[in-house]
DNA sequence: GTTAGCACTCAACAGATAAGAGTGCTAACA
DNA sequence: TGTTAGCACTCTTATCTGTTGAGTGCTAAC
């Protein structure tokens, strides 16, 4: 449907105002405020028909406009201005991003905080998911009589450690076959692809000390399925409080609620589009009533052309996508060249 | 200073009311829900006496009376009756607590929301610090041409890798080697205790290959360093929604800004005295203006006979002390055990 | 098609009033 | 002398009122 220019400027100057002041626009502001060349009469009339397409709604009956859904969704799509970032954030983002960072959790934690420092809004970032990453080595190393270490490192170039408790004895050479075995039949498979079949079959290869193997495979098996645990890095979260949307306190325990429930964020997460740099979620359009009034814009970062993580932000649907939409590019390009300057070369180096 | 029987039963009697509802309580609603056996003007005399002590205080007027920090103080330290957790409670713990948990943290984790579950509050856990702790087991593991992993086990039984990048080519052999003397020079020590002369020793040690030497063993100590990386767990953090006193969003701001800013809560959870079981800090006996009205029920958790970490439970001064005292008791014993079944043994088991 | 003008609606605000809870004080009582 | 009943006073809170101002929809004129 095409609602003509006329209407489109003043669509875009309503939401654009609406974001900025979070307050109805009325007809006499955007007249005011913006050179358009109309009367605030016209300016009612072409607002009364944006209402009735769906673009716009009323708080109440002489209340100025806001924009709904629907409103936000095609200008996020068509009519928002691309936003520059100035110089001055951009010398921000370039010296808090100067800090060293070696380890990758506090890489994605300092990611996350520069966020939702420039944008003002919260940020959530998904970090890769070690399940869908496939298995480079595995190592398994012998703490104590009852403690052994088992250590996995996927092609990504992330490592977990679980420790595994056994109750017989163990000894090193023992684990260094293991080790070994272990590494020929699940190296190159994802965490998923491991299975019982996969496990019989090194139990086979192995035939000796089945009595002290079993205990042992199992124990791999069970770390390695739940070695994904849902840790989210948040960032910013009390900045919703800056927001009048949330100076309710009920609305702002709903948000805090669903933050705190981990899973549904990251199911919220990983609703986007894989092949889409950047993914906007207004309002309704996500299921979760908890932020019903939220809007989420949503990024993938990746090591080489593997997309592993997402960066997400989340406000009032009246957020500055623009804005947000800029910082988020220009960040998550830096996070990208960042990964793959430490964990990218390990990958084409070789193959074992 | 004693206060005599009488007024310390009106005390108790004040401060209990006011605990369960919130509101500034009145001589005639003590007179009425307590038995005390007098008239509300005889309690009225007995409460203009407190307030000149200072252990009550009106906010204005013609209000019922609140306790002030100092009426707390007393309350806890002496007249609080204990708690006893009911049959339910404890079930519902037990309940909670027989899901398997392998993993520390998650452990942690765990007992953190068992115990705002519990008591509605939220908790704060953190987590033993690394650098306190001696170390067992030091040692390098091989990822690929550019990158080392240093893995760190420590005498009370945790692990911490990280990963190390370095340019130049390292071989497995020289790694095994390295790893030997590492461990031989450093563990034992704690990590606090690992300096420049120590470093300076292995390198005389392993004179050769200087030149590839250096980055790694200066990547080790550096890695050593911020290997505590200030990781605490947060429990329940909704929960303070729930109480009127959090009703107004700047209250509910400042809240959540001081949990956000983790250095503050580290340093609060470690202001406890270690020789008492429990500690707890009533309002503006901590330092921290934010949190000025609320107060911290502290519990240090322990491996064997060392103190590892600390569970608190914040909220508003108007706290249930008698119950969070004794469901911190019980959790904290249960987590006692816990951590000397998976972690104890190994330590008494053998030194190498 | 655009604009000016007018009547209407609704939220927000400020006073005014009433109700209710609690106090301090005084005088009476055991 | 300690305790109690009664009363005037204070202060908060809720409710109702009228007023103001922003904004709309409609109509008539340009």
């Amino acid at each position: 449907m095409d609602l003509g220019e006329r209407k489109r400027r003043i669509l875009q100057a309503i939401i654009d105002d609406y974001i900025t002041t979070a307050d109805p626009v009325g007809s006499r502001t955007i007249a005011k405020r913006h050179d358009l060349g109309l009367s605030s009469a016209t300016i009612r009339n072409e607002m009364a028909d944006l209402e009735e397409m769906g673009f716009l709604a009323q708080p109440h009956t002489s209340a100025g406009r806001i924009p709904s859904d629907r409103g936000y969704r095609l200008y996020v799509d068509q009519l928002m201005n691309r936003y520059r970032l100035t110089m001055a954030e951009i010398n921000r983002m370039r010296h808090a991003l100067e800090l060293r960072m070696q380890e990758f959790d506090r890489l994605i934690e300092q990611y996350s905080n520069i966020i939702s420092q420039i944008t003002q809004y919260t940020t959530v970032v998904l970090p890769p998911q070690m399940k869908k990453s496939a298995i480079k080595h595995l190592q398994l190393v012998l703490i104590d009589q009852n403690h052994i270490l088992l250590i996995i490192i996927t092609s990504t170039g992330f490592v977990k450690n679980h420790t595994i408790r056994v109750t017989q004895k163990v000894d090193g050479d023992f684990l260094s076959r293991l080790s070994l075995i272990l590494n020929d039949k699940l190296s190159g498979l994802t965490i998923e692809e491991i299975n019982l079949p996969k496990i019989q079959e090194i139990q086979k290869e192995m035939c000796s000390n089945e009595e002290i193997l079993m205990p042992i495979l199992n124990h791999v098996s069970d770390s390695v399925k739940d070695i994904d645990d849902t840790h989210i890095f948040l960032g910013g979260t009390t900045n919703i409080f800056n927001f009048p949307e949330y100076k309710d306190i009920e609305r702002a325990k709903e948000f805090f609620g669903f933050l705190e429930q981990k899973k549904d964020l990251q199911t919220l997460l990983s609703s986007g589009d894989n092949t889409r740099k950047i993914n906007i979620i207004i309002g309704e359009e996500n299921k979760f009533f908890e932020i019903k009034d939220c809007s989420v814009v949503m990024s993938h970062y990746s090591i080489g052309n593997k997309v592993v993580g997402t960066i997400g932000v989340i406000g009032p649907t009246r957020m500055e996508y623009a804005k947000v939409v800029s910082s988020l590019e220009y960040l998550t390009q830096h996070l990208n060249c960042m990964l793959s300057q430490l964990y990218g070369e390990s990958n084409t180096s070789e193959k074992d």
